[in-house]
Formats: C-alpha cells, sequence, structure tokens
DNA sequence: AAAATATGTCAGTATTGTTGACGTATTTTT
DNA sequence: AAAAATACGTCAACAATACTGACATATTTT
C-alpha cells in the first residue's frame, strides 16, 4: 500500500473573507474581544485558586441573592454536578451562604456574604472599566446601540433570563458625571 | 462551641447593580451573547467529533492560509501541547495540510483544504446570520459603532493581529514575498 | 562544529464540563 | 397515611481542553 491511504487535498492559499458572504470580521473581533474580557478577573481569581466557574457562580448569586440551585443552573445551562463542586467551595470559603428555602425548605436559597460581594466586585471592576473604555473609544453615545446589539445576539427564548435581572430600572443616569472625557 | 468551625458571614439579600459603579448590564450581556453566539457552531462540530478548538484552528488558518504553528500558537493563546492534538485531528481528517516554509523549511505552513474551507464556512454561517439579524434588530446603522466597539474591548497591544486579518483593505504583509515562484 | 530555532511528541496533571445512579429531606398527590 | 414527585447533594466514571516540563529531530544561524 502506497501512501496513499490519505489522499490529500489541494492546499487553499487564499484567505477567506467578507466575499465568502460572511462577516468575519466581527465574528473574529467578538472572539478577541471576548478572550481578553474575561483574562482580566482570570487573573485575579488565580490568587484565590479559583476559576471562571466560580466567578459565574459568584455573578449570578450577587445579581440575584436567594436564587435557588435549580435556578441558576437553568442560568448556567450546566449540569449539577459541574455547580456542585464550584458551589462547595465558594461556600466552604464563605464567599455565599445556603438558606432554607421559606415556602419550600428542600429549596436553598443562595446569598453572598460580604466577603463574596466584595469578590464579585473587585472581579467586575476591571470589566466594567474596559467596557468603559472601550464605549469612550467608539463613541459615548453608542451605549444603547451596543446594549441592544448584545441582547439581539442571545437567543430569543433565553432573554427572560436578562430581563429578570436588575438591569435595568433605573437606567437612567443622564448627566452622570463619571466622565474621563 | 456551636457550629462555628467557620463562622458564616450574614446573607446579603440585596442584588449588586449599576449603583456599585460597575457596568453589570453589559457584563452580562456580554456572557450571554457570547454563550449563544458559540452554541450555533457547537452543534455542528459535535457531529464530527470536534470541539470549539478544532473550530478556532480551522477559522484562522482559513483566515490566514500559510500561518505558521508558532505564528497560530500566538494568536490562539494556547501551549503547543493543546494545539498538537486538535492540529493533528484537523490533518489526519484532511481539513488541513501543512507544506515546509519556503524560506526556512523547519517551518510548517497551515494551509485549508476544499473540506476545510467547506467546514469553516459552515461553522461561521449561523454565526454570521446571528450577527446579521442582531445588526438588524439593534439599527442597521450601528455596525461601526459595533466594530469599534468590540475592537477597543481588545487589549491594545493585541489588536496588531487583527489588524493583519483580511478584514480591511490595508492588507499588506511585509518582508519579502513568499511569492510561488 | 556549536548554538539556536521550529516543530513534534511523551508523560503527567488540573479544570471544567459530561452522564448516570442513588440517598435524603420535603412537598404534593392519591 | 402511604405513595409519588421534587430539590438537592453526592458518588463514580469519563471527556475535552487546557497546562508544565522534558526531550528528539530537522534545519538554520552563528
Amino acid at each position: 500500500m502506497a501512501d496513499r491511504k490519505t489522499v490529500r487535498g489541494t492546499p487553499i492559499k487564499t484567505p477567506v473573507g467578507e466575499q465568502d458572504g460572511i462577516d468575519f470580521s466581527i465574528i473574529e473581533l467578538f472572539f478577541f474581544a471576548y478572550r481578553d474580557f474575561t483574562s482580566d478577573p482570570d487573573e485575579i481569581l488565580a490568587d484565590y485558586g479559583f476559576g471562571r466557574a466560580h466567578h459565574r457562580v459568584l455573578h449570578f448569586v450577587n445579581r440575584r441573592p436567594g436564587l435557588t440551585v435549580a435556578e441558576l443552573l437553568d442560568v448556567l445551562k450546566i449540569t449539577k454536578q459541574s455547580l456542585a463542586r464550584v458551589l462547595k467551595q465558594l461556600i466552604d470559603t464563605d464567599h455565599i451562604v445556603q438558606l432554607p428555602g421559606p415556602r419550600d425548605r428542600r429549596q436553598r436559597e443562595l446569598y453572598p456574604t460580604e466577603k463574596g460581594r466584595a469578590l464579585a466586585l473587585a472581579l467586575a471592576r476591571p470589566q466594567s472599566r474596559r467596557i468603559h473604555t472601550a464605549l469612550g473609544d467608539s463613541g459615548l453615545g453608542n451605549r444603547a446601540s451596543i446594549e441592544l446589539f448584545l441582547k439581539a445576539m442571545v437567543n430569543p427564548e433565553l432573554r427572560a433570563q436578562i430581563d429578570i435581572l436588575p438591569a435595568n430600572p433605573t437606567q437612567k443616569r443622564s448627566g452622570d458625571d463619571d466622565g474621563e472625557h
């Protein structure tokens, strides 16, 4: 048998691009942007021996204090076991506490402690700074457009998860004086 | 000694929010958007027994045909071993071929085959569609703003990796041509 | 000839995810 | 009250993707 068991295809030397009818520039930008966006908290987490999974749990418990394990699983779209490990660590290190559900005592409502709140804020701070800078660079009037765009990128049936969160109630903030420019 | 081997902190019941000076809404939207953005190709990849790592390699080899292993490692920011596995699979399945570098024969230039090009396009198609829809939903005039924003989210020192790509007409590969003789 | 470089590979490990099964406490249904 | 369903925790086994460190080979540079 000659070395023909795999008939190698011919190398293509022209780059793919927009002419193929596909929005490669934004696809790629999204990849790079998210990579760097997550790199900021990753460095902090490393000091705690935590990973990105811990960050996500911490984030949502801080955003929706009192949410149950089942709700958290639904938001994160992971399995019980994946959550169990990181949640246990966060509870053991006193970043999160569990309280029995008031109506249904089988449920465990998850709350951040002072320590957990502080860590969540510390993790979010560099991300928020990056976003703020990026908004400045791209024109400060774009905030609404960016929000709309990102929200439209989410699967429609899952947008409910976002709307529940206390993101929009007092979005006014007009004339807010955090102007770096 | 009551159960105080760990003195648990008090549960905090108020959600974090923008009043903490942090842009939680966009942080969260970015998370959800990227999660769903990557879920489209993930489903296709599963049919091939491939994962997200294969997708990234395939993407950049198609975007920059002829890039070397070292360049690919630099773009992906992973180690040689992490790349080795997925690259080997992609070569064995004839999605990518290697050619010795013309100037330096130690290098392996990576090129997509017809098959690899087709898969890259198939993976990018639903992502592009999602982007297009989202741009439509958020106002069609926002494309430039979105691009600027995403680019500004990338670490400045790494933006060069993006500029090299054939997204913009200023694609000038420096150095002596690698001409096909 | 020696050193440096580009790549490939091996061995071992960590993190984060998966599926499936089972136990316990609690609530709901019968 | 007994049975079934539910919420959660946990165990065992496994898979994908990353990591570090070491070493081999071919090739280029010094």
